[in-house]
DNA sequence: GATGAAACCTTCACCCC
DNA sequence: GGGGTGAAGGTTTCATC
């Protein structure tokens, strides 16, 4: 089933994480094929799980939802059903786009999108530090995301 | 320019933020539009910077680099060269693929996609060490992505 | 916001190396 | 095995209502 991928594959990956609605006729202009093969090269990828998807780059700021903080949770025990409460409750969190469960001095890694600081304290005591389990919490603030790739390709 | 987004606007994004390639005759069905209107609105959202590009889903692991690391550094000076040369060397790296400047008591927060603990290593010794002002990196191994949206939609 | 026609793109069977 | 060609069918686009 899976082939390891040579550099016209690499080149097409590459493209598709720059912009994803590419015809096949302009990709293969910039690859150097036509375009049959190109499009039976995207559907092997495709298959083969190299690509699972494409997605619209959502401006966060755009949609009001600027300011970003990172959050360390600490549970206060790492049996598996508060794992489990934990993440159930997390995921139904409109404001967490992106949660880590982590090794080390803290159990959960979280980024949280909110309007303002407003948004985030009701956040904080409303929803995050209502779960059973949770038994602390550090907020860190970012400044500035300096760069973004979202995925790695070499 | 910009006017505020109405409840059409939403489902179009939430449906490109699902799959990027639906055409615009698929997509104006599951909103309940007809496709013209729904390529216009597209295009708005486009020039107004509510879609900023389309990107690709590219597993990681698939791609050879299932492990991420999350580095914390710290910086001797947070004088202005300091930061600029930092993130002059740290874009360089295909190995960093998100990084944050950060208030507080690291001045960088980086998530590293690494093949092996072996590459990481390398990584650390041959390439983030070296650069000039790094002061001390704590790194922090997570065990599993619990959830992830690229952007925040409501 | 909808319609329809022209231009464009995708797809597939088929041919070639 | 992989890449190219051409024709059929589907999609986008734009003027128009």
């Amino acid at each position: 089933m899976t082939t390891s991928l040579d550099t016209i594959d690499h080149k097409i990956l590459k493209e598709l994480l720059a912009d994803a609605r590419l015809t096949h006729q302009e990709l293969s202009e910039r690859i150097g094929l036509s375009p049959s093969p190109c499009a039976r090269r995207i559907r092997k990828l495709e298959a083969d799980g190299y690509i699972t998807g494409y997605s619209a780059r959502i401006d966060e700021a755009a949609m009001g939802f600027g300011v970003s903080i990172f959050v360390s949770v600490k549970l206060d025990q790492q049996v598996d059903n508060k794992l489990v409460t934990f993440e159930q409750e997390l995921t139904k969190c409109p404001e967490v786009v992106d949660c880590w469960l982590m090794t080390g001095s803290f159990d959960y890694l979280l980024r949280v999108a909110v309007r303002d600081l407003n948004e985030y304290e009701s956040f904080l005591t409303r929803r995050l530090t209502k779960i059973r389990g949770v038994a602390s919490i550090e907020s860190s603030i970012p400044i500035r995301r300096v760069k973004y790739q979202p995925a790695r390709l070499s």
